[in-house]
DNA sequence: CAGTAGATATCGCCT
DNA sequence: AGGCGATGTCTACTG
């Protein structure tokens, strides 16, 4: 079976499609006038207006306005949702421990509930991360300098783990660390933290090196880097493939000033 | 007019759908089985499956699976929404410049679209974030140490803006950072740069002091400021508010094991 | 379970 | 537009 939808049901009603839609396990989406009441790490409270809310079988929460990526409210995987009908409104509450926190939308009116039941792949391949910056250094160690030896990827150190160890050409040990994008301070503070971690490993007078490979650094970032006598490689960026046209009939909505 | 639903709908009435919804400013969510590709910062293809597509009028696209709380693809607001009919399929494309990027999704069978104009309030108010903690600081400095003497906020340094700047009881100048939540190494070490920047501001000799206020400390990020000569005080959590009982019908939907 | 760091992080503020 | 830091960050991985 497909698609369940309620259009202005009534509350009662609203709570039976959600009670079966939680018995087969669908995703729920419910549209409608609502508040919102979060308590737990923080606490927060959103006043009256229209939202989306989506339900997924996983125990995740999601309240969306029209605006921005984020949503304004949330619940995260592993909470149990539950719905009632109080005061002749429909309520929702999301609700996990470790941490303690609930999340609840109570409706004024509710315009719309869909219940989705779910097939098919989540998972999604991604290119041009972390991992795959690491991938070109090993094949070409000589992106990092002329002579590097590459020897661990995640190498342990009192510090944390170090994407990729080596030495030089003059028989130095190396620390690399990577980033896909452009670093700031953080950074050079963290491959600081690595570099002094294997100089203690070492016996006394070995100076371990630390370079960070990124596409590009900030001010204040070089300058750390400087002071700390840490090196800056710069790599190109994951690149991005340019792709094909559109389709025969289109609508267009543009989101800055459209 | 209020929420405008199309089940299973042909190709083409879903685009007009859409083509209405962007004129109208509507938020949009299609239900379909689609795949779906990215490509700008990173890359990325996601194969045939039911997913959840939302359009908010700002340019926001999110597309989400029956799991986890984060899309699984998505674009981020002030991207243009295209909607089109190709090959008898519809195709949504969301772009966007700087950083160049885009979506695509590509449905096989679309299940629902709906249209849902938004109304009312989408600003949501927070209590317990990093700004209470420093107003309860500046409500009663001695949380910090006795004799702590708060005089800047956000005061600016080389290296940043610090949390909280003052003096201590002996009149020597203090750097507090402040964390709502349990803090690991990089709070220590940016607590450290804003210490060490503040020294250079001052004549050789004097010595500024550093207090990271949180609620707890890892082990490693301790003696990340052990070996700085930076000091640690536990404050409480932001406290969570109990909160009343459920409804008279209900419905529940457990995320674990349920 | 905690600790650690990555992410297409997003978001807001300020220069 | 870029730098910088907070976020109820979320998420995966490791010990």
């Amino acid at each position: 079976m497909s698609v369940t939808t309620l259009h202005r049901p009534t509350h009662r009603d609203a709570l039976s499609a959600l009670s079966a839609a939680f018995e087969r396990g669908d995703m729920v989406t419910v549209f409608g006038r609502c508040t919102v009441e979060y308590d737990g790490r923080a606490a927060s409270s959103l006043g009256r207006g229209d939202r989306l809310l989506i339900l997924k079988p996983d125990g995740t929460a999601l309240v969306h306005t029209d605006e921005q990526r984020t949503p304004v409210n949330w619940q995260p995987p592993g909470s149990e949702h539950r719905a009632a009908v109080r005061d002749g409104r429909l309520r929702v509450r999301s609700e996990r421990e470790n941490p303690d926190e609930r999340l609840d939308v109570r409706f004024e009116q509710v315009h719309q509930v869909s219940a989705l039941p779910v097939t098919g792949g989540r998972t999604v391949d991604v290119y041009g991360s972390e991992e795959d910056l690491r991938q070109r250094i090993l094949d070409d160690p000589d992106l990092v300098e002329p002579g590097f030896q590459p020897e661990a990827t995640e190498r342990e150190t009192a510090a944390g783990p170090v994407d990729v160890f080596g030495h030089d050409s003059e028989g130095r040990p190396v620390v690399v660390e990577l980033k896909r994008r452009r670093v700031g301070p953080d950074a050079a503070g963290q491959l600081g933290r690595y570099v002094e971690a294997l100089e203690r490993e070492f016996p006394d007078g070995v100076e371990a090196r630390g370079v960070l490979v990124a596409p590009s650094v900030t001010d204040r970032a070089r300058e750390l880097l400087a002071e700390k006598g840490l090196a800056f490689v710069a790599v190109d960026p994951p690149a991005a493939t340019a792709n094909g046209p559109d389709g025969e009939a289109s609508a267009a909505s543009e989101g800055e000033d459209g």
